[in-house]
Formats: C-alpha cells, structure tokens, sequence
DNA sequence: TATTAGCACTAACCCTCAATGAGTGCTAAT
DNA sequence: ATTAGCACTCATTGAGGGTTAGTGCTAATA
C-alpha cells in the first residue's frame, strides 16, 4: 500500500515518495483505459480488467491515495477518477522503448519521400499533412530558417525600374524570393555581374556569416571607390537583411475542431487563435529544436497559455550540417502517447532522411 | 393574390408565372429575416413587422402559396417556413444596387495592397485571410497559372551533379521554382548561357506560346548540330514543360465548423474534405474566372455535391493584360448575400489594382 | 371576391419528478 | 492488509404536463 509508504515521511515530503509497483501497475491501467475509451474507469470494471486480483474495494483505497497524490483528479463526488497532467507524465516517462511500427503506416510515411525533385516546402507539406492525417490532430512543422542554411546561390533579376526581384537558393534547398527597391535604375547585365560576384564571395557561407562581412565591407572605405563592389555591398545589404523569419506550416486543425475532447470546450477558438498567430508556437518549436529526440509537453507544461489543455508532441529534423527545423503534433492530454511519439519520431527521422538526399551539398 | 395570378394559367404552367408584388414583398421579409436571426418567422410577428397592414391570415395564405411554389419549406407541421434555394436565388436576382461599404470595411480590405514589394502570392494569402476574417466564412483564392502569363525571366541554377533548379518569373509577379534532372552534368557557367538565351528569346512570349515554339525547334533538324542550341531547347523543354497546376489558398474554414448552422450536420466533414482535395473546387473557380462580375451559387445550384448545402460567392481578379484568377467566399446558404457579395467585389477589385500596381509590366 | 377573425390542432420546448445506475467512502469483518 | 457490505452522491434518462409559437381551415365581413 501506498499509504504505509507515505506515512513513513516526514509531512513536508510525503508527496514525493515514489508508488510501489501495485499503485503503479494501478494507475497505468487506469491511464491506458482513458486514453482508449476517453471515459473514466470505476473501481469494479478496473478489478476485473486487471491482471492480479484485487478487489474493488482494494482499488478504491488504491485510487483514493493516487488521487491525494495528485494523479488521478474527481469532477463530481459520484463520478470516476480522471487522470491529471501528472500522471500523463508519470505514464510517459514510464514508457520505455518506442512501439514498433506497423508495416502499413511505415508505407505511408514514406511516401513523404516518394516524389522526387520536390523541394523542401513541398516536402515538409507533404509531410504535415500526412502526420495530420494519420493522428487525427493538428501537426505543425517549422521550416528551415534562412540564417542557418548556408549559401547555394543568389540571383537578381530587374523586374521594373525601381524594383529587383532577389531570389536566395540555400544548400538545404529552400527558395526565397523578395523585391528590395532601388533609387538608381540598373540594367540587367549589370545585376548579373552583381550577383556573379556575390555568388563568387559567399557560395557556402552562412547567411549570418555573410550579413557580418557585408557590414564589414561597409565600414570599409575602400570599396566606395569600386563602383562594382559598392554596388555589390549595398544590393547584397538588402539582400540579406531580412531575416526571413522562417515560415511554420499547419495541417488538421480541423481533425481538433471535430475531436469530442474539445468539442465543447471553447478554448478551442483560443487554440486555432495561437495557431493563427503562429509566431508564439514558431518559438517553443525553435526551443525543441535545441533537444535531441522526441519532445513531449503535457498540459501545464506548455509554457503557452492557449496549449495548457493540450499536448505537444514534437522532434527535430535535420541534414547533413544542421538541424533545420521540428515537427510537431497538438492534441488532447489524454492522447495515444504510444502512438504518436512513436509516429511523430518515425515521420521526424524519415523527414531527415529524405530532405539529406535532397539537400544540394 | 397569387392563387389569381396562377389560376389563370393552365395546369402545365401555373408555377413557372411571376409572383405579384405584395407576394414578393412577403417574401422578401421573409427571407431578410431569416438571413438575419437564423430562425423561421410566423405570421403574426411578420404581420407587424412588414410594411404594409396585412393579416396573419392573410400573410398564412400567401405563405401558404409560397410553399407551394417551391419557395418556402416547413420541416414540421407546427414550425415556421424557411426559404428554400429557389428562394434565396429571386432574393439575390431582386437585390438591384450592390450595397455601400462602410468606411471601416474598406480601409481593412485596402491594408491589403498595404504592404510594399510583397510579391502575387502574399498578396493573395493577405487578401484570403482578411476576406475570411470579415465575412466569418470560408474563403479561397486561386493563384494565377502561369501558362496564361507571359515570362518576365528564367534562371537555371545548378545544385547538383544531375539536378537543376529552374526558376520561373512571370510578368504577373509570380515565382515558381522546380528542380529537373539532366542526364549529363553541365556547369553553372553553361546554364548562364543557357539561361541568357532562353531569356533573350522567351521574355514577353506566354509560356503557352513558349511551350509551342520550342516543340517547334525540337523538330527541326537544323539545331542538332549547335550545341547551346540543341541543350537549351532541350532544357528549355523541361523547364517549360510542367503545366503547373496553380495552386488555391484557403483560409477560414474554421469558421465555417464554429458557425451555428453547420456546427450539427456531419456535411462539414464532406465539405472539409472537398476543400482538402482542392481540385474540385479549383474547377469551380476556373470556371468562374470566365464570367464577369460576381458569380453567385446557391446550394443545389453548385456542381459540386459536397457544397450543395452551401453558397458559394465569387470574383474574378485580374491585371492589366488577363484575368488571373478568382477569390470566393464559401458559406451557408442563409447568408446575408447582400454583405458578402458586396465584400467580394470589392476585394477582388482591390486585388486587381494591387497586383496591376505591382506587375512587372 | 379578397380579407380577416376565430378556433382547433401540432409539435417543439421547458420544467419537474422519479427511477436507474455507476461510482465513491466508510466501517466492520476476515 | 484486504475485502465485503452498505449508505450516499450525482449524472442520466424518460415520462408527464404546461406553455408557446406556429399552422390550417372555415365562416364572417368589407
């Protein structure tokens, strides 16, 4: 019994103490229970269910101590015991080597990288989507930031007398595009030597280490006087100068609008709102990125408010060089854990893989 | 009295004659009405509120003909009449003038064209997800195919041994990349000369045209023997080849499964899963690009089974040279067509003199 | 002849009440 | 330490009854 254990404290501490195996063996059933039928188990269905026999009343003493240890939580005198947050925690951790696969969702996700010649985005939305599907929850994936990724190739193309097109390939194979104004009007030859000679300086630098020597090369007075070079260096400023922010793409957030656990609840609309907003799950998905392995939030531990009735399952994908992005999935506190670290993990290695062959080193 | 007006006729032709005006006016009211609270309206409440001093007798038969005409349809025997499609269609075909935009409305819809050096795309992402947020439905927007614009540029840039990134500029501001494979590797110079030829002789020709002229080069003999010639037109043939498909954006779909009247049907499921397919609806909007002004759907009137519980609304947006493509709003049928049709007008011009603004022309 | 008043009828909605059933907590027996 | 037994709670369900908003029909009326 728990509480023999328990009583064995000091007061200040008791809470502490770990279950013994029967409490454990309890509250795993329980959990395992929930999270398959989404409804509390009674005392009496669980005695049954059980592996060892126990009684009950047993149980109900069992429950009853889980419960003023924080791990089981009662809406209503008359109603089952629900698990908290904790105990989320507690099953998560206890869960020791990742499900294995079934053959046919293997199959599935590696269709991600079936098509060939897609690049990233296209990859990457490939692969949301279908994370999405298999779930049944919202998956979000981050893209790979541009700051990182280090220069494939850069290209300027004069699309109007004020405005030039920049179109920045990196060697993780993402393709960006923005127009930066001018006050001279260039022809195109002449960007064409620009972007010749930036292709020929920064080929393989990172877009950070190029935004420093840029701005080293501005210090310096030298270049003013090379008409060439000056224009290279103030082109090239603007350029590189935005950070592009690095995009976020999101799929299923219908599969929580349609879930029952949120059904009701009206904290849905704050969810598809974050969602929307996208820049404060944009932050915990670069957090988790700085992890190795599956990242898994319960409930409270999300530090965002809006996801506090959910979890967030997320790992990180990478090539090669870098770790370029994470993939996540949100659904309700009481999802498969199994299930979806294991496919999140699957889909986050698969995505490794593909996007490394892809990638133009 | 309709029962008059019908009476006249013969058998065979009795529904197809026009309602008299005080019919029409009590359906108006009707209609007005239940766009406005959702909720069918009785006759005795109509009675007061209407205009002109008519019974709730009175108003009972001529509801009572309406039904029977097809324009009225009573789920239960003790329930008010709500407006059938048919009804919904005369409410739209009698709104004369398109409703003025309040001041607020348009200054959000202008923050649209907002933001400089934004490139198609963005401009498209920007104005679907405001039109979403203002009408609270769903809404899409296709992109403009690149087969009807004309090119403003090619780049083709090397990232592998066999692999070759061809990026597409067309006139209309629109970038598309994709990756072809060669089976001998070339250098990045080569591709330069490549490219500069390609540009030289495709600039301004619609990729259309620019497909035909090289099937054109490819049979004649002659260009065998020159080398670029014979590896541009063989690159070019790839590059130009893939008819990409345009792609739709969507946002607010959300809206759609918070609002009352979908929220209990399982419908939405389907209409979800059409918005995923895309393709259909892609149909839909092409369609409609065809048709000046404001195309309106209502319920059994769209093609597609899945929105035939819907109404869809849409505009075409185009630039100086064509129309590019067009922005809808999807909602339920009881929609206050007034507004949204309004809405959509107004947002498809915005969108027509912002990407003319921006053009490359 | 068109309109209206009056009345019967329907069915949804809301409220209450009682029965049911799944669950707990406690105490005494094993 | 475990279990059996019992009292208690509370959500859920279904039946009954009153209320209400609505229709349809018929006869009176302007």
């Amino acid at each position: 019994m728990i509480k023999k254990v328990i009583d064995n404290g000091k007061k200040g501490v008791r809470y502490n103490l770990v279950l013994n195996d029967r409490a454990q063996l309890v509250l795993h059933s329980i959990i395992e229970n929930y999270i398959q039928s989404s409804e509390p188990i009674g005392s009496r269905t669980l005695s049954k269910r059980i592996g060892i026999t126990l009684s009950p009343a047993t149980i109900r003493n069992i429950m009853s101590d889980l419960a003023e240890l924080g791990y089981l939580i009662q809406n209503h005198t008359s109603a089952g015991r629900v698990p908290t947050d904790k105990a989320y925690r507690f099953y998560v951790n206890s869960l020791a080597a990742p499900m294995s696969i079934p053959q046919q969702i293997k199959e599935k996700i590696a269709q991600v990288s079936s098509e060939q010649g897609s690049h990233v985005e296209a990859i990457l939305a490939e692969a949301v989507r279908m994370l999405a599907e298999l779930t049944k929850f919202a998956c979000v994936v981050s893209t790979p930031k541009a700051s990182v990724s280090r220069l494939q190739r850069i290209e300027l193309i004069k699309i109007s007398e004020d405005r030039i097109l920049v179109i920045l390939v990196t060697k993780a194979g993402v393709v960006r595009d923005k127009i930066i104004f001018t006050k001279e009007s260039q022809t195109q030859e002449f960007l064409n030597s620009v972007a010749e000679f930036l292709n020929d300086k920064f080929k393989d630098h990172s877009m950070q280490e190029i935004r420093e020597e840029i701005h080293q090369s501005m210090v310096d007075d030298r270049n003013r006087y090379h008409d060439l070079l000056a224009h290279a260096v103030r082109l090239g400023k603007k350029a590189f100068e935005l950070n592009q922010p690095g995009e976020m793409l999101i799929d299923g957030q219908m599969n929580l609008l349609l879930d029952s656990h949120f059904h009701e609840q009206s904290s849905v609309r704050l969810l598809i709102d974050a969602f929307n907003q996208k820049s404060e799950i944009m932050k915990i998905l670069d957090d988790s990125m700085k992890h190795k392995g599956v990242n898994i939030f319960i409930g409270i531990e999300n530090n965002l408010k809006q996801l506090q009735g959910c979890s967030l399952i997320t790992a990180s994908y990478r090539n090669n060089q870098n770790v370029l992005g994470s993939i996540g999935v949100v659904g309700p506190t009481s999802m498969d854990y199994k299930r979806i670290i294991t496919m999140v993990d699957y889909t986050a290695k698969i995505l490794s893989k593909t996007i490394t062959e892809q990638s133009y080193d």
